[in-house]
DNA sequence: GCCGTTTTCGGCCCGACTGTTTTCAGTCG
């Protein structure tokens, strides 16, 4: 997935000219590539040929050398990158533009790629909307569906009427936000040039980016004690799409791909008065201001003064403010006024949960189903990461599309997962499977199938529409199932495209808690799930988390640092969380062992 | 369109679910 609007609002270079390749960033390469995916697949194209382009825009997204730098041979070895594809690439490097591209965009106008991304509308109905009924924006679509006039449509009816408007609806309510991990890079990036151009100042990101939030609307970056020429750096930052505003303490700028940028400069001296500000919340800051104000003093971006006589205090650095008002620090992702002055005040905030803590990682997929690397690739990547093991738990049969083990592949892939652990030094590999939980609750393979493995990940992937009361049922049978050790990604989110799954969730933790099933907090940078406030519940509900990566590929396994900024913020210690446990010990905590003590 | 060859073309993840049918098309994962 790609962090970036769809249509064609891409302009890669607007003075584009030859040789300028500097603003040709990934990402952006990338995008045009996906983006003839989808149009193609609206022409009803070849499938493989638009699975091509598909596969070498996830390359390139991936890709952590500059492919604008590349040489065409080095491009030519890139994974799923052929001739033509790499010639294209070319001449988007060298012209900014790419006349395939704009080809089909004469075709097709840009905006109908943003109906392709509505939930429930696939590329067959965006045609047939264009070209029955010339549907072009979501604007023409919710006006049609409104006034009934959908349903005119062969293979359209009154229900997918209700669907389109519900999909629009959720699609407004997501819009102008993004995944944080995505936030977080580009403000890295802004941060990063603006450092290089002040490298004396104290340069970094605030707002919901420092407290760790799953999105992010706005990335908020402060400089203290940078000279005022940090300002022109950042307006003229290369990936600077529009300046909105441009002064001496505050500039704002639209980047390409539509995230707002903020920049506040202020003295050094005032550094963490405005780390601590800028940082909010708002609730955080109110409630902050208010207990600075019952002790006669005042609190602003500058420092904490006395009231009465406007001598500073406090505001060099943030410890100094919370000490002045009798207050513990309070880590960034605790600041959501949920509890943490107050907690604070009686010294009584947790040791929250560090990525260093984690030992092992419970969830991950290999070439045996959906993932990319093998499972020696898998485990090398988490040994290198620093962790101390790792179970491979691969998709069971139901998941098709994923080439799904049933029963004797399962076993079959455990015997091989078991046999590259025997040859590791100082980690350990778990055979584990990532179990499917079918609409009425059973496990998607046989008990004694899941007996032989070491570790039972009990996920949904399917079946999302149920009631809330079907689906609770569904999820407390699943953890009747004696041999199911943790429930995988367990609301079903999607962020910022499809909610938490309504289930009565105290309920279902308190069973886990009771029957020793671990809730997991995965850490893929679409879905946090268990989210903070879950997490938090969870835990209070007695029952134990995990913090897993779900990763896909080798590299992925660096996603638990997403995972981990979750469980903060659901102010988890490590002794919450099972994966700080050596390996021994982690076993002893599982459910499966407990049962036998 | 890419890949990997039995080196010049055939293979490339496919089953479940839903709303629309009246035996299926489209979407999702």
């Amino acid at each position: 997935m790609l962090p970036f609007e769809t249509g064609s609002r891409i302009r890669l270079n607007p003075d584009a000219s030859i040789g300028c390749v500097e603003a040709v960033e990934n990402l952006a390469i990338a995008r045009v590539l996906a983006e003839i995916g989808d149009l193609l697949e609206i022409k009803a194209e070849n499938p493989f040929k638009i699975r091509a382009y598909r596969n070498a825009s996830e390359t390139i997204a991936h890709e952590t050398r500059r492919i604008a730098e590349l040489t065409p041979a080095e491009r030519l070895e890139l994974p799923g990158i052929g001739k033509d594809i790499a010639g294209k690439i070319g001449e988007l490097v060298d012209t900014g533009e790419m006349a395939y591209h704009k080809d089909l965009l004469q075709q097709f106008p840009p905006t109908v790629l943003d109906l392709l991304h509505l939930q429930g509308v696939g590329p067959k109905t965006v045609a047939l909307l264009y070209r029955e009924m010339d549907i072009r924006t979501l604007q023409d679509l919710e006006d049609a569906a409104k006034a009934g006039r959908l349903r005119a449509i062969k293979g359209m009816g009154a229900k997918k009427e209700v669907l389109i408007l519900k999909a629009l609806e959720e699609q407004r309510r997501f819009t102008g936000r993004r995944l944080m991990p995505e936030a977080y890079e580009t403000a890295a990036a802004v941060v990063a040039e603006l450092r290089e151009h002040a490298p004396g100042a104290d340069i970094s990101m605030v707002g919901s980016l420092r407290r760790g939030c799953d999105t992010c609307g706005d990335l908020d970056i402060l400089a203290a004690g940078a000279p005022a020429s940090v300002m022109d750096a950042f307006t003229r930052y290369k990936l600077v799409d529009r300046v909105l505003a441009h002064g001496d303490t505050k500039s704002s700028v639209r980047l390409w791909g539509g995230f707002q940028a903020d920049l506040r400069l202020v003295p050094r001296e005032s550094l963490g008065a405005a780390l601590q500000y800028f940082t909010g919340s708002k609730t955080h800051n109110i409630a902050l201001r208010d207990r600075a104000m019952q002790r006669g003093l005042k609190l602003n971006e500058y420092g904490l003064y006395r009231a009465d006589t406007d001598e500073k205090v406090a505001g060099e650095n943030e410890e100094g403010i919370y000490d002045a008002l009798d207050l513990a620090y309070v880590p960034p992702e605790l600041r959501e006024h949920r509890g943490e002055i107050a907690a604070a005040d009686a010294r009584a905030l947790p040791r929250l949960v560090q990525l260093a803590d984690l030992q092992g990682d419970l969830h991950a997929h290999t070439t045996a189903t959906d993932g990319r690397a093998d499972i020696e690739s898998m485990a090398r990547a988490a040994q290198a990461a620093g962790l101390r093991y790792l179970a491979i738990t691969d998709h069971s049969k139901s998941l098709a599309m994923a080439n799904g083990l049933d029963e004797a592949r399962a076993l079959e892939h455990a015997r091989a997962v078991r046999e590259v652990g025997a040859r590791m030094e100082d980690f350990n590999l778990l055979a584990g499977i990532e179990c499917d939980i079918r609409p009425d609750g059973a496990m998607d393979l046989a008990d004694d199938c899941l007996a032989q493995l070491d570790l039972v990940v009990a996920s949904l992937h399917s079946g999302f529409n149920q009631e809330p009361a079907q689906l609770t049922d569904r999820l407390l049978r699943a953890l009747e199932c004696p041999w199911v050790d943790v429930l995988g990604h367990p609301t079903g989110r999607i962020i910022l495209r499809r909610e938490p799954l309504q289930a009565d969730w105290p309920r279902v933790f308190a069973t886990a808690a009771a029957a020793g099933v671990c809730l997991e907090i995965n850490s893929q940078v679409d879905r946090l799930d268990l989210d903070d406030l879950r997490a938090r519940q969870a835990r209070d509900a007695g029952a134990k988390i995990v913090i897993s990566s779900d990763a896909h590929s080798a590299g992925a396994v660096a996603v638990l640092r997403w995972g981990v900024v979750v469980a903060r913020r659901a102010w988890l210690t490590p002794a919450d969380v099972l994966n700080t446990r050596d390996v021994e010990s982690f076993h002893a905590g599982l459910r499966r062992h407990r049962r036998a003590a």
